[in-house]
DNA sequence: ACCTGAACACCGTTCAAGT
DNA sequence: ACCTGAACACCGTTCAAGT
């Protein structure tokens, strides 16, 4: 049905795939975008979550984000529609966005701050994929690098949020 | 010669607003990637950078991002393009990449690890601008709020930064 | 050096019509 | 329910030609 879908994303070369008549596709979508975002959520199947009953938020959370930049890093093209439209917003996405919400719960982090928190996660991870994706042989640093790149900034998102935790937990405690 | 170009980007509207034929841009620009090119670089010209005699280098990167995050938000249709182009290639780019080593050289980050933290920050400006503006009327959370997301993160990954710069520095000490 | 006319190979989408 | 033919209003780019 969707494919793997290189940079051939357009409806008239989706067609010709499926030996259609372009405009016989408007019976299956309402229009490209609605196509898209399906396919852009499909990929967002892959993204590894941890066992609900894990006990490390901060190492779950690490999980999470480190699946998703290797599942975007495998779907180069599709990476520059994600952050505009925030991630996606099918089911998938809205299935690893409440385990997100979940572990920073469990460390501490609720309501607007927690947001936050997972805002700053995805716009890494997904902005990190995007980098990578747009780098090309010649010009640019290599992926190894930028990949590195990815997980150190994530190391540090992960323990500022940690910090943040914590100084709302010490300061929740003695109300 | 530039102009705002809202998302109207296409060499045709750009020819039309200039009272031109399409092909006659030809004359003046390669190709769409190169105009595109040059039209980033030189909304990347707002960007504002500390005055070189600056003592605090965090101060100096939370100044240069978040004015970059806010120049960006002004041309919310020009931003996927930047992430793709890993924040475009002219010169405003490269001369606000070396300040931003300076900055960090001054914080004790070199090499390899420098170019870390310089991406890193980049990727969640952009990336954050990015996630902005896709942000449309009814849908996801209001601009505000996305801004205050953009702010907290970037003081997460300055601690973080700073701490890898601590580290650095006292392991270097005593060689 | 800078422009035009004409053309090529594309887009997304709609409309009327067929089974 | 699912497809087609034909059309509309677009794209980026090239080529030959004009000043």
């Amino acid at each position: 049905m969707e494919q793997e879908g290189l940079d051939a994303l357009t409806m008239r070369a989706l067609a010709r795939r499926l030996g259609v008549a372009p405009n016989a596709l408007y019976s299956h979508v309402a229009t490209k975008t609605a196509l898209v975002d399906d396919v852009l959520d499909d990929v967002l199947a892959a993204v590894r979550a941890p066992d609900s009953d894990r006990r490390d938020w901060q190492g779950g959370l690490r999980l999470m984000m480190a699946s998703t930049h290797a599942v975007l890093l495998e779907h180069p093209d599709l990476v520059p529609l994600y952050l505009a439209r925030q991630g996606a917003r099918g089911p998938n996405a809205q299935r690893l966005g409440e385990i997100m919400l979940a572990l920073l719960a469990r460390g501490g982090l609720t309501g607007a701050r927690a947001r936050e928190a997972q805002r700053a996660l995805i716009v890494h991870a997904i902005g990190s994929a995007a980098f990578a994706s747009g780098a090309r042989e010649a010009v640019g640093p290599p992926r190894a690098e930028l990949v590195r790149t990815f997980e150190r900034g994530l190391g540090w998102l992960l323990a500022g949020i940690a910090a943040t935790a914590g100084v709302e937990g010490s300061r929740q405690r003695p109300h």
